[in-house]
DNA sequence: ATACTTAATGACTCACTGGTCATTAATGAG
DNA sequence: CTCATTAATGACCAGTGAGTCATTAAGTAT
């Protein structure tokens, strides 16, 4: 019988796949507790071999931030661009629905890394900065503006921080990371945010 | 010449001065990275002695949290429970006076040890869930409550969820944990969402 | 087939650190 | 002053895990 390869070498799948492995590793224990060896078993490899494509343990750290976090801000902000939805109807609808989405996605798990971590990435906090947040916070910002400029909001309206929006999104993070089990509704939460932001933004 | 000790015995102060210096330490690089050797150096006092006072690693970081916790919430309570300002005033008082103060205070380190090491720490949670969070939320319930039996408040808004109060204060203090030094002004942030709740319990 | 390149392995090293414990010396009592 | 008590020390141990590298073997070209 011939006998089957123990191995098979896939140059072009084993970067990936072996920063999939890490992300769920960092997730379960963070990222000091996570042995490369237990990132390397789930991928399904060799500890050496996660050595040949990250020169370390924070490139590793930093590879898994960046390859989490683009895809998401990149679909909420081709979202804002193309809606054709009124300003209120998106709010209501596709930016309150990304909400509710962030604090049970990947995304609540990068900020708990960035929370820990953080202090000792200065340059992983600010590519999250300008990558994350300050297109975020831009995307929020137009969007109100286009808002004053259709007649829907007032104009004092714009003095408004849009972390406004963001906060009740945030608790939601924090109280999921950590009282799992002490149920809150956040979508709740959210909603109420929301409804309150519009009569402000109108009235 | 009288050769001066080298050292002095101080049953006492030891615990107390090994748990401020675990603190900072903590403070500083996180539950995983501080070393024990830091912190007893920190304190003045050898490895050793640490043992003797905490029997393990995990043992001092759970006083630590215990320690800077409660003293801060029993003083809220205090305030809520002896003012005699209206309920409006005590709002936009003392209240956001202590939502300002908590960003830039220990108590906001500790929120990023809970949520760095909280998931490996149940009952240190539970902990802080009982005698922080609870007592705070219930604290502020009350408080609306007050409102609305003296007639300042209609009556619906009791279904407004106390998070939202603290929503503000929790972006704040993830604000000043991760982006340090991008600017934000917390507290014209948390003074809107003041303002903008009172307008809903009023109206 | 044969030779060659390199993806992949896994045993090994070495620094590090949580925790121990035999020893030292500060203090207080008689 | 002397001795008993125990606060405090610091050298040491044992486990661990990041990172290395000599070796193996999968794939490829000739």
């Amino acid at each position: 019988m011939p006998s089957q390869p123990k191995y098979q070498r896939r140059k072009e799948d084993r970067p990936q796949e072996i920063a999939d492995a890490a992300f769920e590793a960092f997730a379960e224990k963070g990222y000091a507790a996570t042995r490369i060896d237990d990132v390397a078993s789930r991928a399904g490899v060799s500890k050496g071999l996660t050595y040949l494509y990250y020169k370390t343990k924070e490139d590793l750290f930093k590879a898994v931030i960046k390859n989490v976090v683009v895809r998401r801000v990149d679909a909420l902000i081709g979202d804002v661009e193309s809606t054709e939805l009124s300003s209120e109807e998106f709010i209501r609808g596709p930016l309150l629905d990304f909400m509710k989405k962030v604090p049970g996605s990947p995304v609540a798990i990068v900020i708990r890394l960035l929370i820990a971590e953080g202090p000792r990435h200065p340059d992983l906090v600010n590519y999250y900065y300008d990558n994350v947040v300050a297109r975020g916070l831009k995307a929020i910002r137009q969007f109100v503006e286009r808002g004053v400029q259709r007649g829907e909001f007032r104009r004092e309206a714009l003095d408004h921080q849009p972390h406004l929006f963001l906060a009740p999104m945030m608790l939601s993070i924090i109280w999921r990371l950590i009282f799992t089990e002490k149920p809150l509704d956040t979508d709740q939460l959210m909603e109420s945010q929301v409804n309150m932001l519009l009569t402000q933004l109108k009235a």
